[in-house]
DNA sequence: CGCAATTCAATTGCGCACAACTCAATGGCG
DNA sequence: CGCCATTGAGTTGTGCGCAATTGAATTGCG
């Protein structure tokens, strides 16, 4: 395998600026096929995700919802109002542990993912690639993510 | 190769979840290790994709830099009036074309390439890929890119 | 038991992404 | 030439992402 200590600076310049160029822009694409996707159903893209999250379990504590989404309280706190002013969910104090929020599914909340049903065939489908190269993609992604997680860098060179 | 129309929908769900997780975990991921790399340039990663373009070419209207990088004036105008307030870069006016402003690099922004020059590495390092597999991933994001910029999705199911 | 450290949600502040819009400059076409 | 569509930058408003802080509840340790 090829090792970085191994390649000059330029080069490594210009493969950082393809991948970062490149996750960002696909960041940015998929977001925007969501966003027309989702926009009849009044989600937008992360209140989506955390809604697949309910959808699998219908109560969870914000807590929970953060570590699956590696979101904070500072970007759930209002998401999860918003979805309660919209009526999908309903947050509630725990009575176990007065610190912590439950969010459950309304039945409103439940009857959405009906209406959500198509979106990730269609999604899948814009991507233009067959199930394995998805597969593959996936895998790298959070090969990326887990050492990058690990990764402790250090603040200044 | 599998097929989406051969699968039923709740394993597409699963796969869609996967992906859309995956793919934005990664890119939250990049933006926190370069947030720490870029912290003491005064850079925020999206300043420093700007500063990366204007590396390659010193001078550019906002439109060019918007076409590299996928965004538009909303984001950029800001973004720009940061750099300039920084001391990085300065924008006037096209005489050719007034409608069109010029950014320029400032002496003070091309010396901070050289504070900048173990970024890439340190990035590359952090993700814990060897050379060949973050090729295939870039490879594989920008093909998946290019399939959803020509997907055209309808908006409603 | 009592007090300090930790945990969890919420809030504040800043920057980015994007849609919708404004406004001036330009270019094309009759 | 005169008019109108187009182009380029900027502004406004909404929502997300994250750091830093607050405040209350809980845990843990002497």
């Amino acid at each position: 395998m090829t090792t970085l200590p191994g390649m000059a600076d330029e080069e490594l310049l210009r493969l950082d600026q393809q991948i970062c160029f490149s996750l960002n822009a696909a960041s940015r694409a998929f977001g925007g096929v969501y966003r027309v996707l989702l926009r009849d159903l009044g989600l937008t893209y992360p209140q989506y995700l955390v809604m697949l999250v309910l959808w699998e379990d219908r109560e969870l504590p914000v807590k929970r919802i953060g570590e699956r989404l590696r979101l904070d309280s500072g970007t759930l706190s209002p998401l999860l109002k918003r979805l309660e002013a919209a009526g999908l969910v309903r947050r509630e104090r725990s009575a176990q542990d007065e610190r912590s929020v439950t969010v459950a599914l309304t039945s409103e909340g439940s009857a959405l993912r009906e209406r959500a049903g198509q979106v990730p065939r269609r999604l899948l489908a814009a991507t233009g690639l067959p199930v394995e190269d998805l597969a593959e993609l996936r895998g790298l992604l959070e090969r990326v993510t887990a050492a990058l997680d690990s990764a402790a860098v250090e603040p200044a060179p």
